[in-house]
DNA sequence: GAATAAATTGCAACCGGTTGCAAAAAATAA
DNA sequence: TTATTTTTTGCAACCGGTTGCAATTTATTC
């Protein structure tokens, strides 16, 4: 069966504090007893059980893990950065994964259930309604991936500048020479679609010679980007598409040609998040590259700040991002 | 702060036991006990603390979920089915991540150290040490998506047959009229692919006419492939190929193309996973299904059987795989 | 070497629950 | 109505740890 402190304190002949206290950092030990604490609990094969302990130090260390983006591939990268990054800092990652049937309610529930320290809410779409539930069962909380808004001024968040994104991308495009260019974004309702929208949009302002136009996709995935690039080629398509994100570009891009037209020299697409698959040689994405690692990084580091100091100060940490040239776009005319 | 069934059993004027006992199924309260009790509850907004009671039910619901495939995106598939799967019979996902520099004996510690109910190692390529180290720590454990050996005997397991799959291939292959056929698998040294390879050279055996040829990839990623395919075409290549996964099958078909020839005209590819983007249609690869939802529900019907009774008898189920024919294999000739 | 200060240790209570057991209450039988 | 059986309830101990406090040991000072 399991080892537990009453079994060390017997064979060190010692009381069940020395050894608990052996256990806990800082805790006033001499060195001979640590010592024959520690004899004691290696023959035994001796863990503290973390469980336990969170009784009386009302820490498990435990972190709620929560996304509804199962599916894109950007986010198995995420997955992969945050548990290895909570492993080395002494965390252990919850996974909650929010599908349309999940109740708030009873995620926001769960997670208390379970005592988690904090919540690390990472994905591109959270209903609001989520994080609200979470905040009132007054769980620590950082969001990543998110698009940082006014009422979320009570929160931490991590991300990118999703408005300056589109700025960037709109630019871009004509900077490139396209003079109707299209925003391609994801799902409509989606916060950080309408980022992007009106960053893009902004742009066009002081460009009254550029023709725009604006469309959304149903979701962010390849069939959503493919079928409503299948609808736009029924009419003139723009001379190059901004898309919602990585897997929506590549489905647009599969429209293009199946439709017989080509990439770049039909229609240029520019994609953002820069997944792998971004780089694979045959499909050569251009793109907008977000900071996936520094993002994840930040968003661990204030978490633990947030364990220290649960009353800090609300922040928000932007990270910029940067253009990824590859080749679904045309060239810039080299003077 | 956090109510706790004192406060609880305060305000519904009863003892601690009787707040205990409505929340525990299968325990004596009568109807108007757990009236007054859950009215109490319910104003304090109470929820048992699931750790503390895991002190005395030694129960957690927790499950460990090891993997060290983070960067296929056929493990992202996993990780949803999982995730979802677990929360649905009421059990919890708690993520570890394996990376190269992860020490098996540690892995198991801190799965103990959580009182993690069972295991689930959901992996491909782990190596056989963290197996060894988990069942030391005599957690209940289910391997899924590895190969079955000999010495996986006192395992659960759940997979497929990963040489049925390579004879499968061969055979698809020289049906096809391929003469001159190649295996391009994973890692020589994970088991998963020597099951395949073994597989695929069975058939041979029966094919004195068929030239073939064997190689491994470093690891199962699209660099991998395109690598091993690019040194491939330095010498005159096979007519076909049966790939380690879609990944690799990917990368090599992105080498093909890097090297002016075209798929499937000069080189056929067959993958093995089905992962979505194999079906995206700029991609369009012909691949070997595996049942993934099958084998994750099955593996959880499992565990939980397994949590049920402890000694049940070690069990291997296979789930059959079946072709799903795209565009990387010319096309069978119609008579 | 005695007096004092500092460090170490064990006791016992507690964290938030569960559960065996006996007492009390309710239901049934006589 | 009383005796007997069954159900419900509370008490108290326990799960595996931590921690305040007082007692003990060790180190320091004079």
């Amino acid at each position: 069966m399991v080892v537990t402190i009453k079994e060390v304190a017997l064979r060190a002949q010692v009381s069940r504090s020395a050894v608990s206290r052996t256990f806990t950092d800082g805790a006033s030990v001499s060195a001979k007893m640590r010592k024959k604490v520690i004899k004691a609990a290696n023959e035994l094969g001796y863990a503290p059980n973390i469980l336990a302990r969170s009784l009386t130090t009302r820490r498990t260390k435990l972190i709620g893990l929560v996304s509804n983006n199962f599916d894109n591939p950007f986010f198995l990268k995420v997955f992969d950065l945050f548990t290895s990054g909570l492993q080395e800092v002494g965390l252990r990652p919850l996974l909650l994964n929010l599908t349309s049937e999940t109740d708030p309610e009873q995620a926001a529930h769960m997670l208390r259930q379970y005592s988690v320290d904090g919540v690390i809410v990472a994905s591109s779409e959270l209903p609001a309604i989520f994080l609200k539930a979470f905040k009132k069962a007054n769980i620590p909380i950082v969001e990543s991936f998110g698009q940082i808004t006014e009422d979320s001024s009570d929160t931490h968040c991590v991300s990118i500048d999703n408005k300056q994104c589109g700025r960037m991308a709109a630019q871009l495009l004509i900077k490139r020479g396209y003079r109707n260019i299209g925003f391609l974004g994801g799902p409509e309702n989606v916060a950080v679609s309408r980022g992007r929208y009106e960053g893009f949009k902004d742009v066009l302002g002081n460009h009254p010679e550029i023709k725009a136009s604006f469309s959304f996709t149903e979701n962010h995935s390849f069939a959503a980007g493919r079928k409503e690039m299948l609808r736009l080629l029924k009419s003139p398509p723009a001379e190059a598409y901004f898309c919602g994100d990585d897997v929506i570009s590549i489905g647009a891009i599969s429209a293009i040609q199946s439709s017989g037209l080509s990439v770049p020299t039909d229609i240029g697409i520019i994609g953002l998040d820069d997944i792998e698959i971004a780089g694979w040689e045959n499909i050569n994405l251009t793109t907008i590259h977000q900071p996936i690692q520094q993002i994840i990084s930040s968003t661990i580091e204030l978490m633990v700040a947030i364990l220290k100091d649960p009353n800090r100060y609300p922040e928000k940490r932007i990270f910029p991002c940067y253009v990824v040239e590859r080749g679904t776009l045309k060239k810039p005319a080299n003077s």
